[in-house]
DNA sequence: GTGGTCTAGACCACG
DNA sequence: GTGGTCTAGACCACC
């Protein structure tokens, strides 16, 4: 599991070391129960401060992502404990409203944005992100 | 066009006013030619500062969703100069990356998720004409 | 002498006005003595507001371009009164110092810049210099 | 890197702050990836608020010449991310428009423009002081 | 009356 | 300590 942070981005560190994460659930690339490097061990691999992220962690905890225990360090959540939510139903409604929104004002039409989200679901099943360090 | 600011809201005011503008073009309700309140009308109506609006008008402008004038105010832009552009298609391949990645790890099925962008396209779609014919 | 006014553009209505009547008298079509519209015919043919001519007619005259009479209407300046000064040379000694450096830090070269000014020349002496004896 | 304004321009100061940037950048005086003062440190230097020193920041990011990082501060961008481009080109090409139809009104010839493009050139080549009169 | 510019001062997000 | 956001209020440019 390799994390690229882009100093340049919009996105805050934390944010692209969430987002990293997460796609890499998704990927398969990090199963449940899975170790994830110390707060401390994976800043210093990327060279950001320990605090990013460790609010990077944080934030993936309070999502049902991580379990962070004291001793033994950051692991996987089990999937039963990242079901979709109210909360995340939500908020997942209001992106795709503005994806769409946005989409039909540019002038994309649905089925443009319905294929980009099938090839997008077959880059994680296929189990490859070939989109490497794109504005994360 | 009726505009909710939720103070509580995680994303900043002027984010809001420019999505509630997007969604408002994409429902039709804002055709390209038609006026928009003046910053100062809007802030009032919000109650919101006028420099929070310029913001979100500022931005707008600058993806090409509106035309600000010195002294005409501010219309909605017509549809040739909100095309789909690369800088455009990176940003929401982006977001689309997020939103699947998100979606598998919460064992939401892409049967799910397209149909969710269905559901969202005709609600947009409901929304009657989304201009195209109003500059005749 | 047809002026084209471009409400979308950055620059001010006035200013428009006033940089075009300054291309005319370059291209020659204006000649020293030549009477232009009065403020209400150029208002009316542009169908923009009297006072937005006004303003350009009165920047114009006070760059030694035009004379303003109240009875024998708007003329264009003989060419004695509209020699270069030092406030004239100031300014645009300003503004060629703000293309270089543009043009430098955008990698521009000397000699683009060099075939920039020939062509524009050019362009203007094709127009006819038909304008008194000037000497360019 | 010493930045004058002059409160009695015609231009406002955040363009000021912007022109002389540039004419640093032009001097070879700012180099690409040099660190450019904070916002507030910069206001606090010229006698100006905050946020007039952010825009002028803002625009030069707009235009490739800047980066701004969260709390990395404000860098000079690489050469690559200021090459011309079309809206460069343009707008360039209407100054010089404007600048050549001038000198031609006032009797200048296109020896004397061509010549002074020279010694600009030189200045900033010398890496010289240019700023006898840098918009006042 | 419109948007543009500038100022002043506060709090937040980020690292 | 950095830039980001928001507020409040002033005066100017433009039409």
């Amino acid at each position: 599991m390799i994390i690229h942070i882009n100093l340049e981005s919009k996105y805050p560190i934390y944010t692209q070391v969430r987002n990293q994460i997460i796609e890499g659930i998704a990927l398969g690339e990090l199963k449940s129960g899975e170790r994830l490097p110390s707060v401390r061990g994976m800043a210093s691999d990327l060279g950001i401060n320990l605090h990013t992220v460790n609010k990077g962690y944080k934030q993936l905890e309070k999502e049902g992502f991580l379990q962070i225990h004291r001793q033994r360090g950051v692991i996987v959540a089990p999937e039963e404990h990242r079901k979709a939510d109210d909360f995340y139903r939500e908020d997942s409604g209001h992106q795709v409203k503005m994806v769409v929104a946005e989409a039909i004002c540019r002038g994309v039409s649905e089925e443009e944005v319905t294929r980009l989200i099938k090839e997008t679901y077959q880059t994680f099943e296929k189990g490859g992100d070939t989109d490497g360090n794109s504005s994360h």
